[in-house]
RNA sequence: GGAGGGGUUCCCGAGUGGCCAAAGGGAGCAGACUGUAAAUCUGCCGUCGCAGACUUCGAUGGUUCGAAUCCAUCCCCCUCCA
């Protein structure tokens, strides 16, 4: 079985960003890369054929969630979660610590662990950086991510020195209870919105030589020049041969944000979850697409968009979907979401290797609409 | 022809003297959503407006300090009997 590797092909030249490729046991991964979410070995309302059409590389799933439903001792019988899903392409899984955050209201943590409430059944759960890694173990995916804390917006600085330093430590148990070497465990910087802490996070990491590096705890309601600022002190002080993943983020105007400031790897469950919730991303900017004003409205969700939802289906027909409760109005959405982020991140690798990011970054913000953006 | 029941704000439907511009639901409209407790959640929903004012509960008239609520007449619907 193929090692995870990463090829780093190109610097830009007036900005951070790279072209690269991340080699993985399930295929190869051509960064800077958007990756679609799939919580529960499921990217909602997507067949796998539906998530490879839209030109999705690798996918996301969540230990702590299946963790708890179905297990992962059912996953490891199924035979993994490649199998399991019936996805052939790379999956990472993410660690739990982002629930330890956003389940706040059910957990307690120490250096040992957290210790949570199913939020399913209220049964008491505990989960540490061994656990985790044993759980990751067994689900099986490319990319493993370390059992993090994560902070919330704002933090004092004590927390999030406190919260970044256990992290560290976290990172190294995972590294020691790591079990399968074709699996790649990747480290994660915390430090909150102090910038020397996220450096020194990064330092640290980075003298732990792991084969990748989240930068988690961004995006959790702090302003966006806040994110890019650290995003900026944070990966200079990453290995140059290793990939950087930033977690959770984004928008369309994030994930270019996040390319110019060397970063490789992003997920986000916004497309698809707005989605769901009758929301687009177009060229223009965000659409409602179940506002009155579509009622009538003939024409593609996006008349630059290339998707089977664009080529196929009218604002009206998405409309009348929603407002009808159909659940094909979710499908049809999450396709053009998903395939805009993935096309805006293949034209970024286009442009990155034709050295034109910076006109196709202008390009985009003239047309795209920052207020009506999220 | 006789007996009974009923007409409430877009719809359904509570309310039977003041706490009612009128419960609740639906529909409608809008907003939120960034490592997914989310096909979810929140707000608005008579008119104008800051407070507040004004017009509403089939129609008209009446009783009362005060009526969607009581009385009279009329209009319209439904059920049963002949």
């Amino acid at each position: 079985m193929s090692k995870f590797s990463f090829t780093l092909h190109k610097r830009a030249a007036d900005s951070l960003a790279r072209l690269g490729t991340v080699h993985t046991p399930h295929g190869d991964i051509q960064t800077p890369c958007y990756m679609p979410v799939g919580t529960q070995a499921t990217v909602k309302s997507l067949t796998p054929e539906a998530v490879k059409d839209v030109g999705a590389q690798i996918i996301l799933s969540n230990t702590y969630h299946l963790h708890l439903r179905p297990g992962e001792d059912l996953v490891k019988e199924a035979g993994g979660l490649h199998r399991f899903m019936n996805w052939d392409r790379p999956i990472l899984t993410d660690s739990g610590g982002f629930q330890v955050f956003s389940l706040s209201a059910l957990r307690k943590i120490t250096e040992e662990g957290a210790r949570f409430r199913s939020h399913i059944d209220g049964s008491p759960r505990f989960l540490s950086p061994e656990t985790v890694m044993q759980i990751e173990n067994d689900l099986g995916a490319d990319i493993i991510m370390q059992f993090d804390e994560c902070c919330p917006y704002p933090t004092d600085r004590l927390t999030a020195e406190s919260a970044m330093l256990r992290t560290l430590r976290w990172a190294e148990r995972c590294k020691k209870a790591h079990a399968r070497d074709d699996q790649a465990l990747f480290g994660i910087v915390q430090g909150a919105f102090e910038r020397d802490l996220r450096i020194e996070s990064a330092r640290a990491l980075a003298d732990m030589d792991f084969p990748g590096y989240g930068i988690g705890g961004l995006s959790v309601g702090e302003p966006k020049p806040i994110m890019y600022e650290l995003l900026e002190a944070v990966t200079p002080e990453l290995p140059q041969d290793k990939p950087r993943y930033l977690m959770g983020v984004g928008t369309p105007d994030c994930l270019l944000e996040g390319v110019l400031r060397g970063v490789d790897m992003f997920d986000c469950v916004l497309a698809t979850r707005i989605a769901r919730n009758g929301t687009t991303f177009t060229t223009d900017g965000r659409l409602v697409v179940k506002n009155a004003q579509y009622a009538r409205d003939f024409g593609p969700l996006d008349a630059q968009c290339d998707c089977y939802c664009c080529r196929n289906y009218s604002r009206a027909y998405l409309r009348h979907l929603f407002k009808a409760e159909e659940m094909l109005g979710a499908t049809l959405l999450s396709i053009h979401n998903l395939r805009f982020l993935l096309r805006l991140m293949e034209r970024v690798r286009e442009a990155i290797a034709n050295d034109t990011l910076p006109q196709l970054v202008r390009g985009f913000y003239a047309r795209y609409d920052m207020i009506k953006n999220f």
